[in-house]
DNA sequence: GAAGCGGTGCTAGTTTTCTAGCAGGCTGGC
DNA sequence: GCCAGCCTGCTAGAAAACTAGCACCGCTTC
């Protein structure tokens, strides 16, 4: 199912924590990512990390005000959706529709009443393509 | 936000592939795991992994039919939920709502009308919670 | 009872990851 | 000009991860 090379998978611990970062973010200097990290490592580190990740082709940058900006390479829809995949297939046995129910379930994640207007169209709009 | 120790954060590479197939499986022998690994390591090595995964007491292991079942020491739930918690803060700004849309809006995961029935009364009921 | 099978424990060696530190470039203030 | 501050590139060394292989044990089958 995953003999894929360009994938999370392959990370190193300090790679993924750096990726994670970023998808977060969405873009971030050198700097900013140091901050974010647990266990801080050396500012140093970071950057050379950095610098293998742009090798392996997760991520690229762009100069900015004299300093380097970074992003995933990957577009974020295309992330949420292989994480979202990912996240059902171990967790909730593939079922997309257990996912959403643990989301909504959650009583930590009090939902507003727009948010959950928008839920419920979506799931109408679910029903219509269904048929 | 994270400095915690027994968190997924804080595993390697392999250590994190196994625990995935432990949660997906929710319990299973050395020789289980082993065939689910990705670029498949030796028999030898992910049981070492196993080893040590159960000395950060990520694992527990029953004797059963003279062999080890191993098993996550996180029930189920409480391994859903941060993990859920996690994917949402990582890839959807902290928003339930946004990642639960997103698990509808995917063409690819066709739901039945069962379960949408399912997801429309949990919005009921969220309504309802939070009036 | 010996051989084959399938399991475990352990250890030592290799490879990868992770890291700090040095060298250098550009900018702004003194 | 020159120093301080902040950035980049690179490298070598330490630490951690990863791995294979050996020794052993219990069961089954011949």
């Amino acid at each position: 199912m995953n003999g894929n090379r360009k994938t999370p998978l392959n990370l190193s611990r300090r790679e993924r924590q750096i990726m994670e970062i970023l998808y977060r973010l969405g873009r971030a200097t050198a700097s900013d990512i140091h901050q974010e990290m647990p266990d801080r490592p050396s500012y140093s580190a970071v950057r050379a990390h950095l610098r293998t990740l742009e090798e392996k082709g997760h991520v690229r940058h762009e100069a900015e005000d004299l300093r380097y900006v970074y992003a995933p390479t990957t577009q974020p829809a295309q992330a949420r959706k292989t994480a979202l995949r990912h996240m059902v297939d171990t967790f909730f046995g593939g079922s997309a529709a257990r996912a959403a129910a643990a989301l909504l379930d959650n009583r930590s994640t009090r939902l507003t009443g727009a948010e959950l207007d928008e839920l419920s169209s979506l799931i109408d709009k679910a029903r219509k393509d269904g048929r």
